[in-house]
DNA sequence: ACACCTCGAGTTCT
DNA sequence: CTCGAGGTGT
């Protein structure tokens, strides 16, 4: 026991020690600081647990080196909410409208029209004058402590003047000032350190420093824009509290301005629009507020976001490049799927050199071809979209693009489109593509969930001839790893140890490895708990498998097709060699039905991070009470859940179907309860 | 036969 | 996120 606890104490020093150096010299970390995190509270608990053992050079017992890694969580006493959004005008009009409707007679009176800054929300505390906490919004409940380094934000008062309030939490937004950006840009240039991408994000990676010494350097700043537990002042209106905020001393917008109609807060989001870019700090919309504050206590607020306020958000910002050429990626099934290769353009906060074109028909409708200038953009603000060409700038001997016939690898084994098919497959057995995309496929987090093993390893495996198949990854010569430059003892025993690990993943997962056309995590799962053990999947019947509930003729074939087929077999056979766990493990089944089954029937859809769940986490909570959790929202979804940055388009159509939007409180609650209230 | 859910695949960049 | 396609219910 001892024994083991020496080795892996070394072991973490070695790792705690590697990622400081990566953290602090470079500025280039590798693993999150979470996992970071998870190192170094691992090590301080051996190190108690087995005093004995404990280093004086452990990375632990370092002075200065900032002994609270964490940032501590905070509680707000007021929760910081989110806004509701509109996109167009129509959406504010009904946001106006539905106001108006909640408040007895009367007009809403006045607006308070904000710019909607690019940063991140924080919360700041001063007692008696002095600023004693400030903390990240989290999840709008629960924050992270970052006062030490809110500390060395110039524009944040350490102190109010005589006369302030006895508590006053002043909520506002922390970003980068654009010449800010560039300066430590070209500082990073100076010394041959790769470029930031944009500014909120640098702004974010600032404030998580753990040396706030660095993040005194990065020259952040803050907009005030509300309040939150007040002791010793009495405002009226949303306006006021904005010039009491100022003449404290809080950095207050200047851009603000109160307005008396809902037209004239159109204007300002105009306005905002056509000075977008003019500004010395980054913005993605607008704010508007009611400003009287008895009518916003009258309006109160939904679960989630206030009924007083709405952010109008900026159409996302649209590019022209040129698109150079169109390509073709083969993925793990050998499906070939055509994408754009752009001359790099900054758009939507990053340089986007590659976006999907999806398939042949949808190239074809979008009628782009090599040589055009086209309009590109960010979907759901992270995914690059090429809307299409401008067709005024196309060159006249332009040529309409072809699919590619054959592969792009070596082979160049011909590419195949079924009738009634919309995409392209490579059906070469052997196509390092497809093993490729296999085995990456295989090491993912949702299938054998192998760490330390990347595209890039992959490929190397691969290349090297240690991998012709997945069961490969069990019998991988780790001598000739070893002698790989960049593959030291440490990450060669991390990586052995993933592996072994993973022969222990249930038989679900197993079969989403292997890789079967039509199959993926749901169905696997579907399978693995009807047969209970590969061996029985194997031999079943294309009729026996189609009689589980959800997989049907085509998938049966599928799956049956893929066990008559010897290579596969073969691999089968080597997986099983190496001890890999066919069975469904049992247990997870009777767990579960010792659960109070609180949502039989019913269909729980979530949308954004919930700060006690993982994501996969969440939809074990809810199938464990006897409920669904799709991925979509639709006309049978009983509820929807949202957490941290939940996605538009599930809250839109949520919305339109009139159905249930709960927080993470409330879905407590209904997985106790199976009540929503 | 059709509509409507769901599921799966591929995808970008930090 | 978006697209395509399988499964199920009417």
């Amino acid at each position: 026991m001892t024994e083991g606890a020496e080795e892996r104490i070394t072991e973490l020093i070695e790792l705690v020690r590697y990622h400081d150096r990566r953290y602090h010299g470079e500025d280039a970390p590798e693993i999150p600081d979470v996992e970071y995190d998870q190192f170094k509270r691992e090590l301080l608990e051996l190190e108690a647990a087995h005093p004995e053992l404990a280093r004086p050079d452990s990375p632990t017992q370092t002075v200065g080196a900032d002994p609270s890694t964490l940032f501590e969580p905070v509680e707000h006493r007021m929760p910081m909410m989110s806004l509701d959004n509109a996109f167009d005008r129509d959406e504010l009009r009904a946001w106006a409208d539905r106001a108006q409707r909640r408040l007895d007679a009367e007009d809403f009176g006045d607006l308070v029209c904000e710019l909607k800054f690019d940063g991140l929300a924080v919360s700041l505390r001063y007692e008696g004058g002095k600023l004693v906490q400030a903390a990240t919004r989290g999840n709008g409940r629960v924050g992270e402590d970052i006062t030490a380094n809110v500390l060395t934000i110039e524009s944040v008062p350490h102190r109010l003047p005589a006369g302030a309030p006895e508590v006053l939490e002043v909520r506002g937004e922390i970003y980068l000032p654009l010449a800010a950006f560039d300066a430590l840009n070209a500082q990073q240039e100076a010394e041959g350190k790769s470029r930031y991408a944009n500014p909120r994000n640098t702004a974010a990676g600032s404030l998580r420093q753990k040396d706030p010494s660095i993040t005194a350097t990065r020259g952040l700043a803050m907009w005030c824009y509300s309040v939150g537990e007040v002791q010793g002042a009495q405002l009226a209106t949303h306006s006021a509290t904005l010039e009491f905020l100022e003449s404290t001393g809080l950095p207050v917008n200047p851009e603000t301005v109160t307005v008396d109609s809902l037209e004239a807060a159109w204007q300002f989001i105009e306005q905002c629009e056509a000075k977008r870019h003019d500004l010395p700090y980054e913005i993605d919309g607008a704010v508007i507020k009611i400003d009287r504050l008895d009518l916003q206590q009258e309006l109160g607020s939904t679960s989630r976001a206030p009924r007083w306020a709405v952010a109008y958000k900026l159409p996302p910002e649209e590019q022209t490049t040129t698109l150079l050429d169109i390509h073709v990626s083969i993925g793990g099934k050998g499906k070939a799927t055509p994408f754009a290769v752009l001359d790099p353009v900054f758009v939507g906060g990053s340089t986007v050199a590659m976006a999907t074109l999806h398939n042949e028909d949808q190239v074809r409708a979008k009628d782009v071809r090599p040589g055009d200038t086209v309009v590109v953009r960010k979907a759901g603000d992270v995914i690059p979209e090429v809307l299409g060409p401008v067709l005024a700038d196309r060159p006249d001997d332009l040529v309409e693009w072809e699919f590619p016939s054959v592969c792009p690898c070596p082979h160049r084994e011909p590419l195949i489109r079924e009738e009634g098919d919309a995409a392209h497959y490579c059906r070469f057995p052997r196509c390092p593509e497809q093993l490729r995309g296999w085995i990456e496929h295989f090491a993912a987090r949702n299938a054998l969930d192998i760490e330390h093993l990347g595209e890039q390893r992959v490929r190397l495996f691969i290349d090297l001839g240690l991998i012709t198949d997945v069961a490969d990854i069990y019998t991988l010569d780790y001598d000739r790893i070893r002698e790989q430059e960049g593959f030291g003892d440490l990450s060669v025993a991390n990586l052995a140890a993933a592996i072994e690990a993973s022969k222990e993943q249930t038989l679900a997962r197993l079969m989403v490895g292997l890789n079967i056309r039509h199959l993926g995590d749901t169905t696997s799962e579907l399978l693995a708990d009807a047969f209970g053990h590969l061996d029985r999947i194997m031999a079943a019947t294309v009729e026996e498998l189609a009689e589980v509930d959800g997989i049907g003729p085509i998938m049966a074939e599928s799956v049956y097709e893929f066990f008559q087929s010897e290579a596969n077999r073969e691999i089968v056979g080597k997986l099983r060699t190496a001890e890999l766990n066919f069975a469904q493990e049992i247990g997870s089944d009777t767990a579960a039905e010792a659960l109070p089954q609180t949502l039989e029937g019913k269909t729980i859809v979530v949308t954004g991070g919930l700060e006690g769940y993982s994501r996969d986490g969440v939809g074990a909570a809810i199938k464990a009470r006897g409920g669904k959790s799709p991925g979509s929202v639709s006309s049978k979804t009983t509820a929807l859940v949202v957490g941290e940055n939940p996605g538009a388009s599930k809250l839109d159509k949520a919305e339109k179907l009139g159905i249930p939007v709960l927080d993470e409180g409330q879905f407590e609650q209904l997985l106790e309860t199976g009540v929503i209230s």
